[in-house]
DNA sequence: ATACTTTTTGCAACCGGTTGCCGAACCCGA
DNA sequence: TCGGGTTCGGCAACCGGTTGCAAAAAGTAT
């Protein structure tokens, strides 16, 4: 039913390989011919099939997109800006959720593969020596986590939570707390190193936390109870429950205590207190990890780290500390 | 390199179609055989190609679903509870985001067609024409769009909307405005047509306006002058960022005016007030769409239209006229 | 043991393209 | 007019599966 590249031959009256070549491989057919066979395609309506030609070509002008929670603000973005990018480069991608289940993950990994010509990885939740293995059977970048060897797209949270650190030690603030994410993240590892490396000030640590306002909300009373008159916490979902749930227990931020997030969510930008946050480059991140991807892809062997940087948004959550 | 059906079948000592039949024919083969088969691929590690299967089979196990914006956040839900189902079923999901581009989305189906077994189109922008004239070529499933004789998934903001009305009548709010979004949206007019026929209550209808915070902030100087006090707006971003808009303009929701979004997005549940919506059914909608979707691409002549409730949220952001 | 079913398996064509190889047609200069 | 080099297009094999058909094997009835 469909309209093939023989029905265009036909049509056209020449071989099925110089229509092939007359889309594929322009140079090598009379110009004049070419125009006919266009011709004759465009009238018949002929798009090639991608599927059919993947088999001999080997690549199949797909690519995955692999990420723990699709509804996790933090990715349409990145989901977004990956896609657009792709198209661009004449590539198609599948999008899919695991659900923060690094069996799916793997799952997924391994019926995408002859599919796809690469994977993109988001924040993986699966072991270094899973990822490792996979990388045998096809090419990976990964975004948010950091495996020797491989091509890798990172964003500085770890300047950004220094610059977080002297924000709020500037406002006067002298005992930080930094409510931790989940215990397996990269993210919250540089968070926890840089902030613990920062001099002049206290600096308590508070998690692991699921990386939800629910994680937030119950971060809360440890917070209160630290003393802590500025907080760090591991992404903006984190701080909105927080400030939340300290409101609950009569801490008004920012008057008694300035909460930072991270990631620059939408909803961080409206609500109240506007969030005070260490923006997350995701949309360039995710342009980046596409064209790197598929520059592994041909290249065979391109390696590398990609390190994007962040920045320091203030807006209302922040403010001087009482003396 | 990878391994293909023909080393199974010369590991295991029998014919490619042999091992063909052990995956997709299991009655057609010695239940022994089969076993052995079955090792052997289980033990050299091979994965059917679904691409080259495709070829045949014409069924290709893949599902396109085009979206205008994938960062809009009523999104998101959607399509994971769409990918989540076709993963269910065991297909996979190409995810395009048309940027709101009508021209984009034609395209997409177009070069998408081939690979996928039928698509997804929500909140489409094309033509009711081109909509049509596409159907002929793949299976499609509308979400958030009518068009005579087509597989469509809604939901009914009517009805919510009338909920909302009473709601704010039943505050004593007896002059509403209505801040309408795109012109185009079937959504939008839902929600005016339903308006309209309420008794008992004057209403104002402002717009179109673009479905974004910036659309509410800018509506916010009409629904002062309309002198409403209850407001329905286009969707929770509108309603957020027409909060915004009335506080600069030291109207306070919802002391002075009540505010009533639709969507119930994740950022109106946080912040501050904490947004009355008309909470849709997103992840519902998806995950039928998909089953419906896959009911039509097997039925091959399959339609209807399916309904869903939508429900009233009351939050914070909505309160007792001032007498 | 024979003839007749019913399973089980192999053969080969096919899906829709691509590509290495080879011959035909053409061009050029001598 | 002829030899040699290009350009162009056809042939056929191949990518990795599926499937209709028929042969082989196994089972059953006589």
């Amino acid at each position: 039913m469909a309209v093939t590249i023989r029905d265009v031959a036909r049509a056209a009256g020449v071989h099925v390989s110089t229509v092939s070549r007359s889309f594929s491989a322009p140079h090598l057919v009379n110009p004049e011919t070419r125009t006919r066979v266009l011709a004759v395609a465009e009238d018949l309506g002929y798009r090639p099939n991608r599927a059919a030609r993947a088999l001999t070509t080997g690549r199949t002008h797909n690519l995955g997109l692999i990420v723990a929670d699709i509804a996790n603000p933090f990715f349409p973005p990145l989901i977004k800006a990956a896609q657009a990018q792709a198209r661009l480069r004449d590539y198609h991608v599948f999008v899919a959720d695991t659900d923060e289940d690094p069996k799916a993950e793997e799952d997924l990994i391994q019926t995408l593969t002859k599919q796809v010509d690469g994977v993109l990885l988001c924040s993986p939740r699966l072991t270094n020596r899973t990822i490792e293995r996979l990388r045998e059977e096809i090419p990976f970048v990964l975004v948010n986590r950091r495996v020797k060897g491989m091509p890798t797209v990172l964003m500085d949270v770890g300047r950004g939570a220094r610059l977080a650190v002297e924000h709020l030690t500037g406002l006067g603030h002298r005992r930080l707390a930094v409510v931790t994410g989940p215990s397996g993240s990269w993210t919250s590892k540089e968070m926890q190193e840089a902030a613990a490396a920062m001099n002049e000030v206290d600096v308590v640590f508070l998690g692991p936390n699921p990386p939800t306002e629910l994680g937030g909300l119950a971060a809360a009373a440890d917070v209160v109870a630290s003393g802590a008159t500025g907080v760090l916490a591991y992404n903006d979902l984190v701080a909105i429950g927080l400030i939340e749930g300290l409101a609950e227990r009569g801490v008004e931020v920012p008057r008694d205590v300035s909460v930072i997030g991270v990631d620059d969510i939408v909803a961080g930008r409206l609500g109240r207190p506007k969030l005070t946050t260490i923006a997350m480059p995701t949309a360039a991140a995710g342009r980046i990890a596409v064209d790197m991807l598929l520059q592994s892809v041909d290249a065979e062997a391109a390696t590398g780290v990609t390190m994007l940087e962040t920045t320091l948004i203030v807006r209302e959550s922040t403010g001087e500390a009482r003396t």
